[in-house]
RNA sequence: GGGCACGUAGCUCAGUGGUAGAGCAUCACGUUGACAUCGUGGGGGUUGUUGGUUCGAUCCCAACCGUGCCCA
């Protein structure tokens, strides 16, 4: 017998636990059954289990476990990313506490603290998937830095910079003066603060005038090298070619007409600082202006600059140059003005435009082939829209920063020579042998300090993580991955360069669906963060509700193109229903049912008969809906049937069937009740893995038994039932459903027991009386049944309902004026609906227009109105 | 500025060219041998606004209003 209720906190890590020991999530190589992959998207090693995570892994678990129940041989590649900023932030921290410095470690030995960290505290995130019940193929984990992928990166890094899609350029690049590296446009914020815009009189050389510029960033005049405006301009267009003096350094510039220039943005007049801007580094180069980089990593002025600025910070800059200009009497107005501030993602410092040496991939090149593969349909994005946001981004792809100035990644494969020529090669001995060719004789070799961008690692993940470059069998079986399951996010940071080097490098694309999901907000729509302190922790949910209400709360909210706002009480409404699906299975025990293969051709009760025609019918509905990524589609079909039809109804009717003296109908009974069970736990599994497991053992006298573990139960294959007979029982619930209804609307306390009459019913309902007089008289609570006509004094009321005339004797519980208001509201609905249909009839358009069955059905209804309506004022009329 | 979503019951959300649904909340009745983590029933909607296409629009189209996101 079972216990009361589902106690998740008992059962579900034992559960787990019994899955991995068994080795269930192992990806089989060597069978030869039709394939299902799919790599997890690496969380970073400093990562906890955030929503986001929760839902991502939840939905890709879902597909994993539908597609291994339906035979598919399945890997679910689980892995890492080695996070490059973020875990050197965290080790950082975690060195400070303990006094050390990371400047005063070699890069061996920070490296090695870094691992240390890594080994004792870094996998969290592994545990947090296991509990959430991801059913990855742990004996497979990687890590994007462990020596295998180590080997793909310098592989695919040397491939590259010999086919010429690497190179090593001083350009305009992201620096964070905080962390001291460079990032890629992606990992910079564009936000949008108030601050002001300066006017500054620039004196025109050998002239009286001067001409005025309009900044927002008064310190880089210091590094500017000309003065732009727009050809057009024809306040300025005399001043084109002349010279104006930069005050302060007292220099002469010259002013340029260029395009780019805003004439109705500020002045008119821009001052160009080419090293410190992305737009006048474009501008400087249309130009060939000089190019003067003022600032040092730390974004302090440097020894380009007059002396008395050297050393200071880019704001205490602004100020002194502020009170300079107003020393000068240059500075001609000040004006509050909204402008975008580029910020880094990680350190949140404001991103200052560095002119630095930097390793660049080619990204233009690579886009080509990863466009034409989503525009030919190798991959498809699910939602479809998504590919507009890829084709946007990738057809104006700008070249790709891939070198950071840490210590923890992937060390770049490039070694310098005595004179600064560069030798690129998997290891230091081949740098070595092209160095010697290359020099004659044996040199001294200096490997790039720089390491690599972690998200060039991860663009390797679909077949680094399957051994590539090596030709490996789970390469060959399991690549192109399937499906890949990841938030709109990192569509650019990822999915596209998976895309290209997926398809530079093995000729294939990474993956054939991309199914992106939605963002988790909480439940006022905001998008979590920890400033807002909105986060809703999985961890604490699942404590309270258990992983499976977790989880099937957010499947259930999982529609495409929404994001989900999450509620607790959404989830804890989940939680009741598994309790729901407990008690009915304790129901079962009580009454002994058992599972045995049915012969659905040969069923004899029309409960059976009916239930598994429904059953049928959300079975079919579930796997269409998990095939097309319809997470939300499939949890509802299943709630609805579980809940609504198997256990409101057809356990009602298996009762009255248990009490009958027919003891092949009670068989037949226990064992359709049995496997329509067996199969709702089955395929309720991928979404709620661990009480449908747990119920599993408990419950097995019951369920189908010949696997031990649902894990490795099938999926439900198809079932076709006679339906013949199903509208008997639509009418009979019909029938049920207003009775009920009547009783409760004339105030008939819920357990007393009624009588119910009738008079000039169809055979049909006369045959359902006779057949199944039990069933209504338990569910409606009614103790007969009798052929009667109306009668006052016996306190009759109208059922509202379509066949003969159905009434309730509720003598001494009547009240007449309650019944006269009853039925005119009633009157009024049909009335109402009626004259709709009217109108519609009446339309000659509509005749001549709308399909038949259209036009026969709308008569129909009028037909059935007309009836009702007639009823109802009889019915009042008899009132008196 | 460009682009993409979204606007349906008090709340959170499904859905459909022809009777608009669910969960939660709410109200009434109820502890009958699975379940009060429950049962039965009720109330609650001008489907953002205005036009257009159509016999018919909540659905398709356009504009507008509002909200959110991405890109510049």
């Amino acid at each position: 017998m079972l216990d009361k209720y589902y106690q998740p906190d008992l059962v579900e890590e034992k559960i787990y636990k019994q899955w991995e020991e068994d080795g269930d999530f192992k990806a089989p190589i060597d069978s030869k059954n039709k394939y299902y992959s799919i790599v997890i998207p690496p969380p970073n090693v400093t990562g906890n289990l955030h929503m986001g995570h929760a839902l991502n892994n939840m939905l890709q678990d879902i597909l994993i476990r539908f597609y291994r129940m339906r035979g598919r041989d399945v890997l679910w590649q689980p892995g890492t990313d080695h996070a490059g900023i973020a875990t050197e932030m965290v080790v950082e921290r975690e060195l400070k506490k303990k006094k050390v410095e990371k400047a005063n470690l070699s890069r061996e030995e920070f490296i090695e603290q870094v691992w240390k960290w890594k080994d004792s505290s870094g996998n969290e995130i592994i545990n947090q998937l296991k509990r959430l019940g991801c059913s990855c193929d742990w004996s497979r984990e990687r890590f994007t830095l462990d020596e295998g992928l180590s080997n793909s990166v310098r592989h695919v890094f040397v491939k590259l910079y010999k086919d010429g899609l690497i190179y090593k350029d001083k350009r305009l690049s992201n620096w964070d003066p905080k962390l001291k590296t460079t990032i890629s446009d992606l990992e910079v914020i564009q936000k949008e603060v108030s601050g002001t815009l300066w006017y500054i009189n620039y004196k025109i050389e050998n002239e009286d005038g001067y001409i005025t510029i309009a900044t927002t960033r008064p310190e880089t005049m210091l590094g500017d090298t000309a003065i732009a405006v727009h050809p057009k301009d024809k306040r300025f267009s005399d001043m084109v070619g002349k010279f104006a003096i930069l005050p302060i350094v007292e220099k002469r510039i010259p002013i340029v007409a260029d395009e780019f220039v805003k004439m109705d943005q500020g002045s008119g007049a821009v001052k160009i600082t080419p090293a410190h801007d992305f737009n006048d580094y474009e501008l400087g180069k249309r130009h060939k202006l000089e190019m003067i980089n003022i600032f040092s990593e730390n974004a302090e002025l440097n020894k380009n600059c007059p002396k008395e600025y050297q050393g200071l910070d880019r704001y205490k800059a602004r100020e002194k140059i502020i009170s300079e200009l107003k020393e000068k009497k240059v500075l001609s107005k000040e004006e509050e003005n909204l402008h975008t501030v580029p910020y880094g993602d990680r350190s949140g410092e404001v991103i200052e435009p560095l002119l630095t040496d930097q390793w660049f991939v080619d990204a233009k090149k690579l886009s080509v082939e990863a466009i034409n593969n989503v525009k030919n349909g190798n991959t498809k994005f699910i939602p479809k829209n998504w590919d507009k946001v890829y084709f946007d981004w990738m057809e104006n792809i700008q070249p790709w920063c891939v070198s950071r100035q840490l210590t923890w990644g992937h060390q770049i494969p490039a070694w310098y020579g005595p004179d600064g020529n560069i030798f690129v090669e998997e290891t230091g001995e081949e740098a070595h042998i092209s160095a010697n060719k290359y020099y004659g004789k044996d040199v001294e070799l200096v490997q790039e300090d720089d390491v690599l961008d972690t998200w060039f690692s991860s663009a390797l993940w679909p077949f680094s993580t399957l051994g590539w470059p090596e030709k490996t069998a789970e390469l060959e079986k399991y690549y192109p991955t399937s499906t890949l399951v990841t938030g709109f996010d990192i569509i650019f940071f990822w999915v596209a360069r998976m895309m290209m080097m997926g398809l530079y490098f093995t000729k294939k694309v990474p993956f054939n669906e991309v199914y992106v999901h939605a963002l988790v907000r909480d439940e006022k729509g905001q998008k979590m963060s920890k400033s807002k302190g909105n986060v809703i922790d999985p961890l604490v949910l699942m404590d309270e509700f258990g992983a499976d209400a977790l989880r099937m709360a957010l499947c259930s909210m999982a529609a495409q193109g929404r994001d989900i706002k999450l509620s607790k009480q959404r989830i804890e409404g989940y939680k009741n229903f598994i309790n729901k699906i407990w008690n009915a299975v304790k129901l079962c025990e009580l009454n002994k049912c058992f599972y045995k293969e049915i012969d659905s051709k040969n069923i004899k009760n029309i409960f059976n008969k009916w239930i598994l025609s429904e059953y049928e019918n959300c079975r079919s509905k579930t796997q269409f809906a998990l095939e097309h990524y319809r997470f939300n589609e499939a949890a509802t079909e299943l709630y609805k049937f579980t809940w609504n039809i198997f256990c409101d109804w057809y356990l009602e009717f298996s009762k009255v069937i248990y009490l009958s003296k027919n003891d092949v109908d009670i068989e037949e009974t226990r064992n359709i009740t049995s496997y329509v069970l067996s199969n709702i736990l089955i395929m309720f599994h991928p979404i709620m893995p661990f009480f449908t497991e747990h119920l599993w053992h408990q419950a097995s006298s019951i369920l189908k038994s010949d696997t031990l573990k649902i894990n490795k139960s099938e999926w439900p294959k198809v079932v076709r039932v006679d339906k013949q007979d199903n509208n008997k029982i639509d009418l009979l619930l019909e029938f049920i459903s207003s009775i009920r209804s009547t009783r409760s609307e004339m105030n008939v306390p819920a357990n007393a027991e009624i009588d119910i009459n009738y008079s000039r019913i169809s055979n049909e309902l006369s045959t359902i009386f006779d057949e199944h007089e039990d069933t209504i008289q338990s569910l409606t609570r009614s103790k007969s049944i009798t052929e009667k006509n109306f009668s006052k004094d016996e306190g009759m009321v109208q059922v509202i309902f379509n066949d003969g005339l159905i009434y309730l004797s509720l003598k001494g519980i009547i009240d007449f004026e309650k019944e006269k208001i009853r039925l005119q509201k009633s009157l009024s609905k049909v009335e109402n609906e009626m004259s709709k249909i009217n109108d519609k009839l009446k339309s000659e358009n509509f005749i001549q227009n709308a399909p038949k069955e259209i036009i026969d059905e709308q008569k129909n209804r009028h037909k059935e109105y007309v009836l009702s309506k007639e009823k109802i004022e009889t019915a009042i009329k008899s009132l008196g």
